[in-house]
DNA sequence: ACCAGAAAACAAAACGTTTCGCTTTTCAGC
DNA sequence: GCTGAAAAGCGAAACGTTTTGTTTTCTGGT
């Protein structure tokens, strides 16, 4: 591999010259040709190892998401690259599967990479190991996080307004006649997931209907209304199912994820059950599916082109050192596409 | 940030030392403790950057895919990561978004960044500018690329029998009894869709069924039995129409890919038309929808995991220097789930 | 033709590691 | 308490850049 230094021998110029020209400098044009041609002949290409070695900046962006098999998330960090790329920086994802220990280590290892800034999904890190991870470097590593946020860190994020996201849709179902209105909701450890299921309730609260309490666990036990499931598509076909068997079913009901809402739709085929017509429903994310299905679903859009967007403003301006509030926490507006019913 | 300068300074010891001590070597104990206690207390990071710029090595592979929406990606990543870990690797992903010139950009980038070892699904990068990637770092990249070959470009690969897979539903299907047997394919441009296209044919052909000739472009216009969509939703849910609005609609259907195999069955449910039962159906990826849909559909699973794994294990091996036959292409087998309709 | 000032080129040091070739220390066995 | 081999420690050079402060070259106005 040539270097540098290859260069300055083949054209007789000093390094400093050479590499003041590649950055961005000026040089004799006539010196600029020979620059030109040496770095062509030899096939030369900077070794940014070398240049952060010196620089302390390496022009890199990680990304640390639970799993890479969520499509919302693959919108974001598309919509995230974009960003970023438009002001020189390249971004690498990281995903963690799921695994507590992992997410630490991707963070860590990242952070000793040398990148020059985090976005990360958390879920399982707590505040304090958070913390230590982002003052490792010495001063601390700009980072943003995306969809959740994390009790007592403090941290720019980019978050969608879920409360009012579920609100929205349980006073939507409301509207349209439904007092007995389930949500399938997702573990509530995960922040989104507890917001959604307030929203729910709030919306209950608001309209003077009776709202049973939350389970205590974590798990989809419990009668009547509310359901925990895992955020996964099995959890949302077995909730729809237990939902439906009981012997007074909810007349509408709200699912909140992705795949959760491709299970119970499942389920409701399955079973004959016409949603929209037999039993009120608003589903989440999937609105490919909601859109095409026929009768149309209600379903609740995450901005996730916006969300990665912001995530690349805010980091940009953090690495760029400018000052601003802190922490940023922004809230975006999720799209309720509200398809009622028609014959 | 400290340095390992730091430390020698703080316990007195050499440069040399620690870096051995730090790097698995051997020291007196008493030597030991003092480095730990000083690491301890100075909180200190190995800079990656200053390795890496010695050692010629990061240990980090990079992988580059089409996007980060198909969960079937998200599978294979999982496994790769899981595989290159146990052997101290990182691995860290790029998408392109499907656009042609990133795909270059991506590459070159991660090969300026040191990576150890390029995995890539490839799309629309040429033969040629891949030769020059793979060897722009003077020696040659190690690289495997992944679900999809390119023609006269000679690399390890690890890709799906693809031509097996939909010749064997084909298969089953005229067994079955079906001679009027339709296929939505993908853009023949793409090396998997190409084959499945082709062991569609081929069976057909075997079995003496008259099969009319491929469509010309890369669209999906043409009558009869054979369609060839982009890969996505929306083409699976208009084709698998178009099909069926035919005076002589096919009396069996295989569908090539994930996301128009939804598309099919959305459009399928929507018009009434029981899969399985009413028309004889093969997908393809789906594995989740169709074992819980009612009733279940036969479906073709690619061995996503194994092929993380096998793409690991060989790239693990290229990287470590071992002489191993060039090219390793190693085409796994996927799994046709075969579930014949009942009453 | 000269001079000042600007522009370009330069030499050398530094970034944080690893590693090579030596020197010193340790310790087992007598 | 020696001896010699093995183990541990050391200093310095090197990896490929950028950067700082200095020197050289160019430019144009008189």
């Amino acid at each position: 591999m040539s270097t540098i230094k290859d260069v300055s021998k083949r054209t007789g110029l000093s390094l400093a010259t050479i590499s003041k020209y590649l950055n961005g400098g000026n040089v004799r044009e006539k010196n600029r040709r020979v620059i030109d041609e040496a770095v062509e002949a030899l096939g030369y290409r900077v070794n940014r190892n070398a240049r952060s070695l010196k620089t302390n900046r390496t022009m890199t962006v990680g990304v640390v998401i639970p799993t890479l098999s969520i499509p919302f998330f693959g919108e974001v960090l598309s919509a995230l690259d974009r960003e970023l790329r438009a002001a020189g920086y390249t971004s690498f994802v990281c995903s963690y599967d799921f695994d507590r220990d992992l997410e630490c280590e991707k963070l860590r290892v990242l952070c000793n990479n040398n990148v020059d800034g985090i976005v990360l999904a958390a879920q399982f890190v707590s505040a304090k190991e958070l913390e230590e991870i982002r003052n490792a470097r010495g001063s601390e590593m700009p980072m943003v996080l995306i969809d959740r946020t994390i009790p007592g860190f403090t941290c720019d994020s980019i978050v969608v307004d879920n409360l009012n996201a579920t609100y929205g849709a349980v006073e939507q179902l409301i509207g349209a006649g439904h007092r007995r209105i389930s949500i399938i909701a997702g573990p509530l450890g995960i922040s989104t997931a507890n917001e959604r299921m307030v929203g729910y309730r709030r919306a209950l609260e608001d309209y003077g209907i009776d709202c049973e309490s939350v389970p205590s666990g974590e798990d989809d036990a419990g009668s009547g209304l509310i359901r925990i499931g895992q955020y996964d598509f099995e959890s949302g076909y077995r909730l729809f199912n237990q939902l439906m068997d009981q012997p007074m079913p909810p007349t509408a009901l709200c699912v909140t994820n992705y795949d959760m809402t491709m299970g119970a739709v499942t389920a409701a085929h399955e079973r004959g059950i016409v949603l929209g017509r037999d039993v009120g429903f608003v589903g989440f994310d999937a609105v490919d599916l909601c859109r095409i299905v026929s009768p149309p679903l209600s379903i609740i859009e995450q901005p996730a082109k916006q969300m990665g967007q912001k995530a690349g403003e805010v980091l940009l301006k953090r690495m760029a050192g400018e000052e601003l509030p802190y922490p940023q926490v922004i809230r975006l507006k999720s799209h309720l596409h509200n398809r009622p019913y028609k014959e």
